[in-house]
DNA sequence: TTGTAGGCGTTATCAG
DNA sequence: CTGATAACGCCTACAA
């Protein structure tokens, strides 16, 4: 933990300046005996360069940032497991603010942009407000925002496709002969319980049901949240399959359904949303609607290393296809 | 996106000198004319700070770094989430690193700390080897490992407590008429594979219970794993209860177990450990050695930032208390 | 090929 | 209280 060695160092060592330092660390045209002197000087004094030092001259961290919710929530894990490995190759760190849905902690990650500490900010706001976009006009390096935004916006997107997700879930559903297809949402202030929430709608359209309001509860996306939906629908309805806007609704619904003697999927088929590793695990094993948590992470990276590279292309957005994961808790046991 | 303002623009704007403006910023004595002329420049310019001038400055980054094998793995999220707000708080961001377990990765990122890109490092290797212990030792920051090193080590350190967690583990299955306890393992080179291994031979014993090479079996640490490790146990003996060296082994044993006909608890109990997010979901839901992740997170950023403030201080070593919590797989159903 | 010197944006130490 | 000015560690013209 001593204080490391500066190129000054090594030049004094060396016996030279700190530019054929700087040089030969830099693989430039240098004579074969400079080279040498500043190699063994560099090796035996244990020289690592000042990545803060360099940033400063050359206006790069190679650190890259991400704003989630919660860190905890199975869906930002999974983004974040995918963005790992693409920014890690392109030589980025990441870096990581969990900002517990509070506004102001979101606005204030992207005016701190500007601090320069991180070379962009990949962020996924649960609710999106004037003032976020505001701040994305205004912020001083690159972002890519996961979850959608108004066109126009000057930022890189990446998209869920929650319309044709619910869809595949309330073909299926309807298939297997349900009618009454209970929604178990969250907040619809929120981006995904808005876009959930007009996927459910239309969906029903599409098949041709009735809308009825009773069918559809809200509460917030945690697991507590959803066992309360669903009790209080089921005190005024009895619907033969429940749509859950997240896992942990579904594994909050299976448990209400349980202790009410329900048995599902017979009596009530049930269908997750975001296919987290939970889904596999639950009892029984939960179907659910894939958004694509891991492939927006991808994705959402591979853009900020484009606009990294090439900052005056045009904003792009990309949709990432959904993809229904048939599990037990709508079709026999499993 | 445009090009920021610095203490020499508003500098000039307020017409005063860069000395004043750093002054007003960093709340130093100063007149109050000057105050007001350089807090509307900075407004009106919409000044940030760069931070990484700053660091260069003060080297200090504000930022310290995490290590583990895999942000997909529970015990590494659980820790990421305690951690955070530690930090957060003491206005340090969290960087992450995904090191996928190879060693050479995680020695590179001990090295690299001499970059001074963060103030410190907080690692937790799988396997810890000697080379660990020499870069731990030439570290260029602060290093806090979360699993046992050797004493003397001079890192501050965050242990978990096998031993008495596979005890109390062991202890509830004796209690409940168990004699044929099983041990599904993880590789014996890594770290908690090895503690583990120790753990279980010691209860084995304080118990009074024979010690019998067929009732263990090992794999990797995923649930793949841990299935067909389960497999090869059964194919030659039968146990009356299976301890599993994490919750992924754990719930592979339960698929095996399930296929088989066997019944969990009444035949064959089962017991995890990390107690992760996904043993209170399983079915039956998993009983779990809590090995207290989070609170390994929580403790390990806290050091980290004793550390920071004090750099001189004697190594600590902190152990975390486990904890077993009783779910269906040994007792009834639930 | 090599060295000198200036600058990246801040902070901090001096005189004034 | 304020303004020059010298670092921090590195890169890079520009000169030699």
């Amino acid at each position: 933990m001593r204080q490391g060695p500066t190129i000054t160092t090594i030049a004094e060592r060396a016996g030279v300046s700190i530019a054929s330092v700087s040089r030969v660390l830099n693989r430039l045209p240098t004579s074969e005996a400079t080279v040498r002197a500043v190699r063994v000087a560099a090796e035996e004094l244990g020289y690592v360069p000042n990545s803060v030092a360099r940033s400063l001259k050359s206006s790069r961290t190679n650190q890259v940032a991400f704003a989630m919710a919660d860190i905890g929530n199975p869906t930002y894990v999974a983004m974040v497991r995918a963005m790992q490995p693409v920014l890690k190759d392109a030589g980025f760190r990441l870096i990581l603010h969990s900002t517990d849905a509070d506004i102001d902690d979101e606005l204030d990650v992207l005016r701190r942009l500007g601090e320069r500490y991180a070379d962009g900010l990949i962020i996924s706001p649960i609710r999106l407000t004037e003032r976020h976009l505001e701040a994305f006009a205004e912020a001083r390096a690159p972002v890519v925002v996961i979850g959608s935004v108004p066109d126009g916006t000057p930022v890189d997107n990446v998209r869920a496709d929650s319309r044709t997700g619910l869809r595949l879930a309330l073909d299926h559903l309807y298939a297997l002969g349900r009618r009454r297809i209970g929604f178990v949402n969250g907040p619809l202030d929120t981006v995904p319980g808005a876009a959930r929430a007009r996927a459910y709608a239309d969906a029903l359209t599409e098949l041709g049901l009735p809308h009825d309001p009773a069918l559809i509860e809200i509460g917030d996306f945690y697991r507590a949240d959803g066992a309360a939906a669903t009790r209080r629908l089921l005190a005024r309805t009895r619907p033969d399959a429940l749509m859950c806007a997240n896992d942990l609704i579904a594994l909050g619904a299976l448990d209400v359904l349980r202790a009410e003697g329900l048995r599902v999927p017979e009596d009530v088929a049930v269908v997750g949303t975001d296919d987290t590793d939970l889904a596999p695990v639950a009892w029984p094993t939960l179907t659910s609607v894939a958004l694509g948590s891991a492939e927006r992470g991808r994705r959402a990276a591979e853009l900020m290393l484009d606009r990294l590279a090439d900052g005056d292309a045009e904003p792009r957005v990309v949709t990432v296809e959904p993809r229904l994961v048939v599990r037990g808790s709508t079709k026999g046991t499993s």
